[in-house]
DNA sequence: CGCGTCACGCTAATTAATGT
DNA sequence: ACATTAATTAGCGTGACGCG
């Protein structure tokens, strides 16, 4: 009934091939033109929640801010916590997918609250130049370092705490892949359930690179999807038979499933 | 057409922080 | 201690397609 922004009813395509639409238009019809595919607004919300376990509203309240009722004819709005690619269409680029990855560190791992991440994005945001602080190189030399000594204490009060803080953004920073300038070129997704024990080394496995099938998630060193993968397991073909047909291992089809079936055992 | 899937806005339950 | 606010998350309704 409301009138919100969709794309054209009319393009006769499916979904999945808007989607790939959406990460070649900006070459042919103009507005990113020039921009690299690491920041065109490619993934929806859903995608990005899937992809990064973490639930759809979650998402959404995070990229693009919330309103919540307060009481009576009062409502209260929330900042977003990051620059998504496109508000208008609530559409996130691959840098967004990179910070989600990084703010869930934080959240939902670490438990940190909400205003106190906000004000270490704002302050790193000021102190490293940089509109994607949380992701920029500098965060891995001397952001994080930078980010315990200025937020540490309040975030958590204990020395250990903060160790394990530190432990933790690293851990989460050493899934993302950099090219020789630094930039965030290539994201390897938890695909599993994680908790502080096997966080450091839960194995790498799939990979969203924005240059790869159109930044889906794919079979790191193959350019295999991982919903290619799922749609064949849904379709009956067992996890063994898959691996063969692809050549990949069983575990990488496991790994692949699970990444798209994020309630599956 | 009917069914399944997705997008999106909304409410409400729940839980954690904060204020007084 | 008790009330209020903030944040997360499930779940519902609607509408739009896609696919058979």
């Amino acid at each position: 009934m409301t009138e919100r922004p969709r794309y054209d009813a009319d393009d006769g395509m499916t979904a999945r091939t808007r989607r790939q639409v959406r990460m070649t238009e900006p070459v042919e019809r103009d507005p990113y033109r020039g921009r690299s595919p690491r920041k065109i607004p490619a993934y929806s919300s859903f995608e990005a929640s899937r992809y990064l376990r973490i639930p759809e509203n979650t998402v959404r309240n995070w990229a693009f801010g919330y309103a919540q009722r307060t009481g009576p004819g009062r409502t209260m709005r929330s900042r977003p916590l990051l620059k998504a690619a496109d508000t208008q269409r609530h559409l996130l680029s691959f840098v967004n997918l990179v910070e989600l990855h990084m703010i869930s560190a934080l959240r939902r791992d670490h438990n940190v609250q909400m205003p106190k991440i906000r004000r270490a994005i704002d302050y790193l945001e000021a102190k490293l130049r940089s509109p994607h602080p949380l992701i920029d190189e500098e965060m891995e030399t001397d952001g994080t370092d930078i980010f315990i000594n200025k937020y540490g204490s309040l975030i958590n009060a204990s020395r250990d705490g903060q160790l394990a803080m530190k432990a933790l953004l690293q851990a989460h920073l050493k899934r993302i892949e950099r090219d020789e300038r630094g930039v965030a070129v290539r994201l390897f997704p938890f695909t599993r359930k994680r908790d502080a024990d096997t966080i450091v080394e839960a194995p790498k496995l799939i990979a969203i690179d924005p240059a790869v099938a159109f930044g889906r998630p794919v079979i790191v060193g193959s350019r295999v999807p991982t919903s290619e993968i799922a749609q064949r397991f849904q379709a009956g073909e067992s996890p063994s038979e898959v691996a063969q047909d692809f050549g990949r291992t069983e575990e990488e089809v496991w790994e692949a499933i699970r990444c798209e079936f994020p309630t599956a055992a």
